[in-house]
RNA sequence: GGAGCGGUAGUUCAGCCCGGUCAGAACGCCGGCCUGUCAAGCCGGAGGUCGCGGGUUCAAAUCCCGUCCGCUCCGCCA
């Protein structure tokens, strides 16, 4: 009984209906949304691209059409020919942008038919886990939400090759088959067949490339470009994701940074229909990562309900209690959030909870303070003086129902590391996040800092990194000492011009003016212990770029997925990815990655070893 | 690499703590009835290796160990 299309086209699509086609005799062509059949009269709810309308058979009058009408089930492809009109009254649908008409079909195609039962039911609103999700993505991707997460990153795109092509900017492919690079994430590779022992790896990001470009004399590059990347996978992280990039020639980084404050500007104004017109807030890095523990601070929380950090190391430096005291002695520090006017909500079994929450990410425990209208509850404020706690509640502008919660440690980074997680939740707790969109820039980023693990320092941002000119002399200086005490105190003060751009607490872009000399270059390879060798091996062709000629330039990327994600209300980025992978990175549609044929593997010269066990 | 939560019918979940009529619900599906529904309705029915492997026990969805997968987070990654 499948019929096929023939000669069939169809007139409308099935979402523009509306009174003025009454009378028409329209062909639609979609999916079976629903079917309600009451015996001898039968609605279909026909959905396609556009939107959903209701198709009316009957028996009496298109018996033919109507059993077949008769047989059809969700999902089923059907194509159908009648005419427009006007609900009878008191039928319409107001639901329905279509709702105030239907189609009176006397003929019906079944094109394909769909196996029942289906994966899970094709509506709007479904809680169906995600991995059943993504395998039958197709049935997904046919829900209106899904769709509309389409639509917006289609519209996203087109509105950002008009900005940027306005702006004088010229969109340029880079390779997706590229050399790898030591520094920042793991690659993926790709084994060569023509040159046994040698790989290709996919690129991190478009960076060599662009800047390569800039000494191409372009001036102006941009691209939407997907960057892999082979590290472990978060709500926000793909191994392979979508960036805005964009490079530019004799400029600073004030310039970057305009251009990508509109770009923004003008897709939220042409896409979302938002305004967003107060310049973007510019912070320090130094000044964000003290107020916040955090380099990407969730402006929404409202700091008259959740306090940012709260510096306490000087108020207890003479202090006797004991465990303040032996932070203070290893030049720890010590920090507080200010949970203001939670004192009701934050009962002992909430405290207890928070605790434990702290705790899963390092920290030692949760110090706390309640203040109330006459004393204070607390476990510790009994080893304080009382000029401790008199400069303790200044400091903290601490008042009557407020909660004052504590970390110290030697480890200063735990400590904004714990602060910062618990204003999040707090924040979660006490509902003190306002909505809308909430910009920052932060820029002044340290150059470089110490890695532990690999005993060396490493760039921040990435090697190409411009310092900032007034630190040019500390970084000579850095590298004369040998004593390493020293120099880390040196170069901890260097900054770069590397910016970030934060939405709601996500980072979202990222960029910076880059060195365009080989002398400069080579220093900064020098300082990461990036030999000689390796460096001419691994860079040698963008070092040798920079001797022909390199112009100042710098730029900037978004992370796609990221800003669609918030532009859509998505929780993670693989809403707004049409075929994203699961955590491990399994596609679970194509069941990628997949074992290779022998075959295949002998042509690339590789051979699997199996992991141990 | 680590932590937490989860895995029972096509789907979402209950049952697990306290082992034994606990294999259940809703939606979906299948069959029938029904001419104005749009979450259609009414009647009837089918459907489950309880993720997988091992152990404890007379007896395991339930307790223990291991393992795989999904999600969130830390590490990692801009």
């Amino acid at each position: 009984m499948l019929e096929f299309l023939g000669e069939f086209r169809r007139t409308h699509y099935c979402g523009e209906l509306r009174e003025e086609h009454e009378g028409q005799r329209v062909r639609l062509a979609g999916w079976v949304d629903t079917v309600r059949n009451h015996g001898g009269v039968v609605f279909i709810d026909l959905r396609d691209r556009s939107g959903i309308v209701q198709v009316v058979v009957e028996e009496l009058k298109t018996p033919e059409a109507y059993e077949i009408a008769d047989r059809v089930k969700p999902e089923f492809v059907v194509a159908v020919e009648g005419v427009v009109r006007r609900r009878p009254e008191g039928t319409e649908n107001p639901k329905l942008p279509t709702g105030f008409v239907e189609v009176v079909a006397d003929r019906v195609l079944v094109l394909n038919e769909a196996k029942q039962p289906l994966p899970f039911q094709v509506e709007d609103e479904i809680s169906v886990g995600e991995e059943t999700r993504l395998r039958y993505r197709y049935l997904d991707l046919r829900r209106r939400p899904m769709l509309e997460k389409l639509l917006t990153r289609h519209k996203t795109y087109q509105v950002v090759r008009n900005f940027l092509t306005d702006e004088g900017f010229i969109e340029v492919e880079t390779p997706l088959l590229t050399k790898s690079t030591p520094e920042g994430a793991r690659d993926f590779v790709v084994p060569s067949r023509l040159h046994p022992g040698k790989f290709y790896a996919l690129p991190q990001s478009p960076q060599l490339f662009k800047q390569i470009l800039m000494v191409a004399g372009v001036d102006r590059y941009f691209q939407i470009a997907k960057c892999l990347r082979d590290e472990d996978l978060r709500a926000d992280r793909q191994p392979e994701f979508t960036q805005i990039d964009f490079e530019m020639s004799f400029v600073g980084r004030k310039e970057v940074m305009e251009v990508a404050e509109n770009l923004v500007k003008e897709v939220f104004k042409k896409v979302l229909g938002v305004e967003l017109n107060e310049p973007f807030p510019v912070m320090a890095y130094d000044e964000v990562y003290s107020k916040y523990g955090t380099d990407k601070p969730d402006l929404r929380i409202r700091e008259d309900k959740v306090s940012p950090l709260i510096d306490l190391t000087e108020v207890f430096k003479d202090t006797q209690f004991k465990v303040f005291r032996s932070v203070v002695d290893k030049g720890g520090v010590i920090k507080a959030v200010v949970a203001r006017g939670a004192a009701k909500e934050l009962s002992r079994q909430k405290i207890d909870e928070l605790t434990k929450f702290v705790q899963k990410l390092g920290a030692k425990g949760l110090a706390w303070i309640r203040v109330d209208e006459d004393k204070l509850t607390s476990p510790i404020t009994k080893f304080f003086s009382e000029e401790e706690v008199k400069a303790l509640l200044e400091r903290t502008e601490a008042k009557p129902g407020d909660v004052i919660f504590f970390q110290a440690d030697a480890d200063s980074e735990l400590v904004h590391k714990v602060l910062d997680a618990l204003r999040r939740r707090l924040a979660d707790e006490l509902k003190a996040r306002e909505e809308g969109y909430r910009f920052l820039w932060v820029v002044d980023f340290p150059l470089v800092e110490w890695d532990e693990e690999e005993e060396r320092f490493v760039s921040v941002h990435h090697p190409f990194t411009m310092p900032r000119e007034e630190d040019l002399p500390k970084i000579d200086e850095a590298l004369k000492t040998e004593d390493l005490e020293e120099r880390k105190k040196v170069l901890s003060t260097v900054r770069s011009l590397a910016y970030d751009l934060v939405l709601n607490g996500h980072e979202v872009g990222g960029g910076s003016i880059r060195i365009h000399r080989p002398d400069l270059q080579k220093k900064i390879f020098k300082l990461l212990d990036i030999g000689e060798v390796e460096a001419q091996e691994k860079f040698g062709f963008l070092l040798e770029a920079l001797q022909y000629g390199a112009p100042p330039h710098g730029g900037f990327a978004f992370g796609l997925d990221r800003l669609l994600a918030l532009m859509t209300g998505s929780e993670s980025i693989r809403d707004v990815i049409a075929f994203p992978k699961t955590q491990k990175g399994i596609c679970p549609l194509t069941g990628a990655p997949d074992y290779l044929d022998p075959k295949q593997l002998k042509e690339v010269h590789c051979k699997v070893e199996e992991p141990e066990q």
